[in-house]
DNA sequence: CTGGATCTACCGACCGGACGGTAGGTTGCG
DNA sequence: CGCAACCTACCGTCCGGTCGGTAGATCCAG
């Protein structure tokens, strides 16, 4: 690729974190980059294969980031502890990109939106399959399953929404924390809520 | 407030969820009105304000729910509890207007932006408090109060995002799930992060 | 080693259309 | 009548995108 190339997607990324994709017009990713908006079109044929390209490389390097990390984890909770703190890690590192990728799907053409959202799905569903596992060993407490993924990454995703890399804590710190956090709820034991919601008196 | 002021806000409210503040157009707010764009300008002077009306009434709805929720609980556990719980409910009843005032902040001029960030974070700071009074009295193990803050915000906010009214679960079992799992991280010792990040070899 | 052909990376000028917003007229109800 | 509530018609601006063109590097046949 060519640095031009890249160069347009770092702006990009940059005014897209910033001000929105919708917000953010063509003309003015071309003068961060010191050329005319036409020359933007020698490069990406259109905005929204711009925001697709930022987004699909986004989630190829947080699936593989998320094989990485899963690599040399041996039981299910060091699994699972390996998962939130590589996807942590990677949202806080990323930051800009992984904000945009999850908060601009609906830049995207009914498509291009299929495209990435069955990345996420595959993503998810690794998760899912790693909360199974947990509680069919007996090692985290019952609960729904989607649910429970749900909440955890939306959780641990919402990380890239408040961080600030000059605050008082460093990635790994928060990774640590969200890690904890994570497996402290997943062995709780009152995660059922068959029954119990219906007694509660809302 | 006129009914037809309060249909523009509601179809707003749709849209803006929907499709994003930045793509809805005046004249799609207006067609779903059965009233032409400049009738519009009647009841709003302008789309901010209309955003800003949204986004207000719903920040201001969101602090009185809290507020009624903690006057019934007795003791710091029973406020937490409470806290989580109506701002979980408010979240998933009013989906879409808490999705959009949580995510259509930059639509705002500098002086709204700070009017609803001053509201969002007096309210953030009653939480803050309440994980305070809890570390305090030893309820709560220690960790960082404004990190713990965000995170159990942003996971129970973040609720809005997937929530889907005509799901397997009610919003009241939702409630408790989060509660719950708010309560238990919140009651696990494993917080403080001084020290551990640095020994961990990530 | 030279000179035409081709390719890369960019440019200025322009286009149709949609946008937010405005001016001023009309309607109909109390 | 008077005013609230709505209308039609219009404005300037900016948007994403296209077009024809060009400087300069590269290539390659004679």
């Amino acid at each position: 690729m060519s640095s031009m190339k890249e160069t347009i997607k770092q702006v990009a990324i940059d005014l897209f974190f910033q001000k929105g994709y919708f917000a953010t017009s063509i003309s003015e990713i071309a003068r961060g980059c010191d050329i005319r908006k036409a020359s933007i079109y020698y490069h990406y044929s259109g905005k929204e294969v711009l925001l697709l390209d930022i987004m699909q490389t986004t989630m190829q390097d947080l699936l593989s980031n998320l094989q990485a990390g899963l690599a040399q984890a041996g039981s299910v909770e060091a699994s699972m502890r390996a998962a939130v703190r590589t996807h942590v890690v990677f949202h806080l590192r990323r930051q800009k990109e992984t904000f945009i990728a999850s908060s601009e799907l609906r830049g995207l053409s009914p498509e291009n939106f299929k495209l990435i959202v069955t990345q996420r799905d595959d993503y998810e569903r690794i998760f899912q399959s790693l909360i199974g596992q947990g509680i069919d060993g007996g090692i985290f407490a019952g609960g729904d399953i989607k649910i429970l993924s749900y909440a955890i990454l939306t959780l641990c995703t919402a990380g890239a929404s408040w961080f600030r890399p000059e605050g008082r804590f460093s990635v790994e710190q928060i990774a640590e924390i969200y890690e904890n956090f994570v497996i402290n709820g997943l062995k709780a034991a009152q995660w059922s809520c068959v029954g119990s919601a219906a007694r509660a008196s809302y």
